[in-house]
DNA sequence: CGCCCTATGTATAAAAT
DNA sequence: TATTTTATACATAGGGC
């Protein structure tokens, strides 16, 4: 598109990167603009010079509900994890999305009246709000069962530092405590992964 | 770049709108492609048609970390800002709310423009979203300070055990550790109860 | 950088398959 | 619907400010 062609490859010359870098981002961003609006939909652009400096765009709705579509669409790849049998129990949402989509395929989208559209919504949002009370949930028992093992260690500590203090001759119930962490220990990052 | 020249603004006619869908997303994310190549940068697509379906593509990079980066940098947006500052900024939703109730109970409902309610929701849905983002943060934060503690705490009672294992005779650092959690073991609590 | 300019390679609208 | 074709509008390389 322009005086010559340009074979696709990176750029040698540091300066006319830069330049190209600077005038097709303008272009691409263009291009995602145009599309959102020819064709209703959310478009967002990240780019990452190569330098480091972080350029974006959301176009058609805000950048941070396309990024949420995006992890959303992608959850899929949780169930890797076996916490994904705890998420699907609580996810009727992709059946959902499913009939959303397909109802809005197959009919003209002026079509669908607007009662079975706020209908979906409502659903969806019933949907919405039963993963994040869900992710809270899950978050708050997290929580509480490492308050719990702290609060645990503590009183080991005490005990222990007061059998010395005591200069204890025996040392018998000293690891009592230990062995408790064992097994429970990687509960905690495995949960963790929920809150992506 | 057609039979004839197109005005952007949404494509009336259905089939046409999902076949210039197609088309421009493909060229768009080959655009992408191409940028990312030539001037070694990465670039991240996301695209969410009007039925919902979603669209992506990552060149020059992973689509997670692209996004990460995309984060990290409006995080830091965020800590420069005063938190409370920030939310109060998008938190105009308890005037909000009783706007909306008096718009809608002085007048008939149909005189509320349609714009005003819009952008109501809009405004709504942001502070939301910051609330709900925040949530997350703070529950993140005081896990892995939990984490933290039960980690030190373990070394503690690792160390107190193998004290008494070797029958020691010196218990002056017996306590070394338990004047540490004193002071930030509430911490927790408080935090917690931003999570309503 | 960012913007202008112009020549030229590309993307794509419309139509057909 | 996706692809292919063709005519045409657009984006952009190279160059200069």
């Amino acid at each position: 598109m322009g005086r010559r062609k340009v074979e696709i490859k990176r750029i040698e010359n540091k300066s006319s990167r830069q330049v190209t870098f600077s005038k097709r981002r303008k272009g691409l961003i263009e291009k995602a603009r145009q599309l959102s609006i020819l064709c209703e939909s959310s478009i967002a652009v990240v780019a990452v010079s190569g330098s480091g400096k972080l350029y974006d765009s959301a176009s058609g709705d805000n950048m941070s509900k396309i990024i949420d579509r995006y992890e959303i669409h992608h959850a899929d790849e949780l169930k890797a994890l076996d916490l994904a049998e705890k998420i699907r129990n609580y996810l009727p949402h992709k059946e959902l999305l499913e009939i959303v989509q397909s109802k809005l395929e197959e009919s003209n989208v002026d079509n669908v009246s607007v009662d079975s559209l706020i209908s979906m919504e409502e659903q969806l949002e019933t949907a919405l709000s039963v993963i994040r009370a869900k992710k809270t949930e899950l978050m708050m028992e997290d929580m509480k069962s490492l308050q719990e093992r702290e609060k645990l260690l503590i009183e080991e500590n005490q005990i222990l530092a007061s059998q010395m203090g005591k200069k204890t001759f025996l040392v018998i119930e000293g690891d009592r405590g230990m062995s408790r962490e064992n097994g429970s220990g990687n509960k905690v990052p495995e949960t963790l992964s929920l809150l992506k």
